[in-house]
DNA sequence: GTTTATAATAGTCAGAGATAGTCAAATAAG
DNA sequence: CTTATTTGACTATCTCTGACTATTATAAAC
């Protein structure tokens, strides 16, 4: 019997050919659909539509809720994003991570602006109440979202 | 289902916009407009359109009673970007950081891949490893930093 | 004119409703 | 045995509602 898992991915990826890259659902009506409890479609989103696979994920709680699933473009700039994005590992320090983002400005892949954005996000002064021992973890996952987010739009 | 503070907020910022930067309702007429309570006005003006996002509210009761919603003029961008860093506290939510970021598109003082940017850097999502008593704060934090660079670049 | 009553507004706040997220235990699959 | 999936209890966040309160204008009474 096919996993309820991949028969919700594979209907999931079928709309998203259709909307033409995107998707945006209601977690509990997506769940009742497939008779399964809400949680299951967080499961989902966390196994099959992550970073590194090429989607970008938003949601909001409360009335009106939902939860929007990108497609990431494939170009060739994305494809260096992504290369890049799947390189950085769990943690970053703050020097390689400037490093990185100087590389895509000299590449002309980001403009100095957002360079800068960037930089602002991922500094150890903005990270500060950060405990040491998690800072570069968080300042990884800071900046792979912001790089995803950048294939996107 | 859209949400119906989404929408009101839509009818009055538009309403702002062709009126040149003002308007005036009444809460009664306006919450009848839209089949809702009266005070979901309250909601929707208390969460989308305070002080620190731009926005001057006067009202008046009794008889012949209003709400008088006027958009701050912004001089410059700086001005504006140093009014809302200073008007930041030391915690900000994520719902609360979106809608500033978006006031910024509404108002270009940003661009749109900008704003995702900071989006990307400010959201729960990517704050996960940071104690949930501490992630306002460094949201904050982040939020600040990067605006302060967009003052300068 | 001043005072008082009434009607017409708007404001506040707590609770209900509507979503989504997290985490760990139970179960199934490999 | 190890890993992946499924489940559900609990939590977090955002929105909507309604009862109660506060303020102002206007009309009535004096």
């Amino acid at each position: 019997m096919a996993r309820l898992s991949d028969i919700i991915e594979s209907f999931l990826k079928e709309m998203i050919i259709e909307e033409e890259g995107t998707v945006e659902i209601q977690r509990n009506e997506l769940a009742s659909k497939f008779n399964c409890v809400p949680s299951q479609i967080n499961y989902v989103i966390s196994t099959r539509f992550t970073a590194d696979k090429g989607y970008y994920v938003e949601s909001r709680r409360g009335g009106g809720g939902y939860i929007s699933i990108k497609r990431l473009n494939i170009d060739s700039d994305n494809d260096y994003l992504m290369h890049i994005i799947t390189s950085i590992e769990n943690r970053i320090s703050q020097l390689t991570a400037e490093v990185f983002i100087q590389n895509f400005v000299d590449y002309n892949i980001i403009k100095p602006r957002e360079a800068m954005l960037l930089k602002a996000a991922t500094s150890d002064k903005v990270l500060m109440l950060v405990p040491v021992e998690r800072r570069d973890e968080v300042r990884a996952a800071i900046l792979k979202n912001m790089l995803m987010g950048l294939t996107v739009l």
